[in-house]
Formats: structure tokens, sequence, C-alpha cells
DNA sequence: CACGCAAACGGACCGTGGTCCAGTTCCACT
DNA sequence: AGTGGAACTGGACCACGGTCCGTTTGCGTG
């Protein structure tokens, strides 16, 4: 169950600490560092408070644990993706007939997968099925249910959505091209015949 | 990417010597017992120790780490279910048409899902995507491939069989019930929909 | 500018998973 | 029965994620 972090809140009317607002910023850049310089799993939380001249209590205060800190490193790249599907030019934004949408989806993300998953993963860790719960997911899936609709597959539409997301978690995406060696286009391709399948 | 850890490896014709058999029956014991009283997450190795009279050090020669243990633990209740799916009766196992065989696993599926999803969780925690790579896995693949492949899906039927195995992650199943609030029920006519759409 | 205090800071501290290795136990072979 | 040594044992030890709390700092108010 989702549950945010008890971070530091902030009234409507407050404005953030200048010393509280330089330091996340040091420590998103550290961490954003770190994270790419050594892979993501590799790099302690004591490192990235070191990087950041900053104590390993401010590190938790604000991010309240790993995996919140690299969901929050994550944000931008999620954002611009999203900004894609909303406003890009077709087939990824609007414009297109749903089906090709989907697939147009799958390959954007996938590419975002190849980028990213590293940070994807540490994003995740320790809680399966974060992921199904967190705020973005929710963005994907309200997107692929409306295509979903749009193309006539009302009855299921939520169950369905999930399914179609499900080839796309990092994992799966990992397993895909690292064990069975499939390269991203060929994933592309798979991702459009199943989705040929399922609005079919 | 799977490794099976570093465990006692017996040759051909040794036989484990007796003290090792005896811990490491009380280890199983014990972890079962604390496992299903006090849920798989909420149990230190430090505990499951104790509880069995052992040491620390046994424990984790024996069975490599947390995840492992609880794979161990799991191990029966999986060989009870593969063995419904090899010689059980139709519709389950051989016999009936292979749509229909599918949809029989995945509510037998969820039934074990709604007995071990907590077991199966610390089964992979901290590894996403160990059960992609995990020899259970691969005999539920290898099952519903053969299926695909009978139901005329022959070219993409090991990447279909990964989406039809996705739903049955337990972190999905958790997110299904638990989130979205589906019966095991419903669930079961949700995946009978979805084999119909992916082998129609 | 001085004051007060909420907010933020940071490093000592804790519990836990996991490692290590000196000592012990079992067993095959005399 | 005695013995050699491989396999096993167990608890001290380590690293790391995460918490706690006494101290410091920014900033609105008089």
């Amino acid at each position: 169950m989702w549950m945010a972090p008890d971070l530091p809140v902030l009234g409507s009317d407050q404005r953030e600490r200048s010393d509280a607002a330089r330091n996340r910023r040091k420590v998103l850049e550290a961490a954003g560092r770190l994270f790419e310089c050594h892979g993501a799993a590799n790099v302690s939380m004591d490192a990235i408070a070191a990087e950041a001249g900053v104590g390993k209590g401010t590190l938790f205060r604000r991010f309240g644990d790993r995996a919140s800190l690299a969901r929050s490193v994550l944000e931008a790249h999620e954002r611009e993706l999203q900004e894609g599907l909303i406003r890009g030019p077709a087939p990824l934004g609007p414009g297109a007939p749903p089906a090709e949408r989907l697939a147009a989806f799958g390959r954007a993300y996938l590419a975002f997968l190849e980028r990213h998953s590293d940070l994807i993963l540490a994003a995740e860790f320790g809680s399966p099925g974060l992921r199904l719960v967190s705020p973005p997911y929710a963005f994907y899936r309200t997107h692929v249910t409306l295509l979903l609709l749009q193309a006539g597959a009302a009855e299921a539409a939520d169950y369905l959505a999930d399914v179609l997301l499900a080839p796309l978690s990092a994992a799966t995406f990992r397993y895909h091209r690292d064990v069975r060696g499939l390269s991203v286009d060929e994933l592309g391709r798979r991702y459009e015949d199943l989705c040929r399948r399922i609005v079919g």
C-alpha cells in the first residue's frame, strides 16, 4: 500500500528555508552523480551524504529512505516522458489511432527503460509492487486505460491496462534484454504485436 | 541474473552428514512456524536461528540468505501445484483444450497466491526479477508456452508466456486484491478473458 | 537590531542481514 | 577402538540503512 514518507510538509503559504533548499539541491546533484557513475545499486547512503557535504540525518530527513531518494532523482526524467504523451507529436501524443498510440507509448517507455532501468530498480528496492501504487504508475495506467477505451475494449480496460504495463516493468525489461537477449527494437515489435492482440 | 547461492554441494555419492540433516530440518520447521505465525516479513534471521536452536552461521551456511530460505520453505507447496499441472485431472492437467487449461492454470495459481503470497514476496525480497530467472518460473513458463503453441500462437509464444505470467506475480496479485479490491474469483474471470484475447 | 522559536542539521547510535574463522563433530578407513 | 581430516558449527564481527535528539540556523516580529 502506498504511503508517502513523512517528509517535511510545507503549509500552503510557507517557503522552504534557504539552507534546506540548498541542501536538497546538493543531495540530488550528489546522488545523481554517484548513481550515474557507480551504478545505483553500489552507492551507500553514507557516500551520498559525504559527497553532498551533508549529515546523514539531513539526507534521511529530506528523502525518507533510499528508494524515495532514487525516485526524486528520477522525477525530472519521468516528467519529460509524460509531457510527450500529453502534448508531444503523434503517434506518441494525441492525433493517432489508439492502437498506434499504445505501440508508440510502449516504444517510448522501452527507450526510457534503456536509459534508466538501474535507477528505477533502486527506486523500487525492497517494495515489490511499490511501482503499482506510485503516482507515475497511476499516470501511465490512466493513459493506457483511456487508449483502451477509445479502442473499444470497454469491459476490462482497467485490468488490461495493468497487463499492458507489466512488460514495461524495469525487472521484466532487464530480464528480456539481459537474460533472453532481446534487443530494444525487437521488444518494441513484440509489444506492438501484443497491443494488436489485446485491442483486436 | 540467476545465481545459485554457494551452498554445500554434495558429490553424487556423498550423503549429507546426519547432524547437518537434522539441523536443516530444524531450521525449515522453525522458519515455517515463525513465518506462518508472524508473517514472513516480520521474522528476523536471528529469531529463526534461535527458534531452531542453531547458530546464525549455520543458518546462512545452509540457506545462503533470507530469500533463499523462504524459497526452501516454499518448495514443497510449489511441487504440489506443479504435480497438478502435469498429472492432475483436466482441465488443469492434460486432456482439455489449451485455452481452457490456461484459464485453469490461472485459477490454480491464484489460489496458490491467496495462500502463499506472503512467503513468495519474502522469497523475492531484494531482487526484483529474481522470480523471472528462478526454476519454478521456468517451469510455469514452459507450461504456458507449450499451451500457447498448442493453441496456435506460434510466433511469439515465449514473449506471450511472460505476458500471461505477469498478472500472476505475487506483487500484482496483492495489488489487484488489496488495492483494487478484486476478489480471487473476479481475478480468475479477468484472467480467463485475457487468455481468450491472447490466444483468440 | 535583538529576540524567540520552529525548522533544519548532523553525527552518534541501533538493529539487522550477512561474513568469517577458530573450534568441534562426524565418518571412512584402518 | 583409534585416527585424520573434511564438513559442519556458532557466535563475534562488519557494513549499511535508518532513527534519535541535542545543537544550530534562518527568519518573522517588535
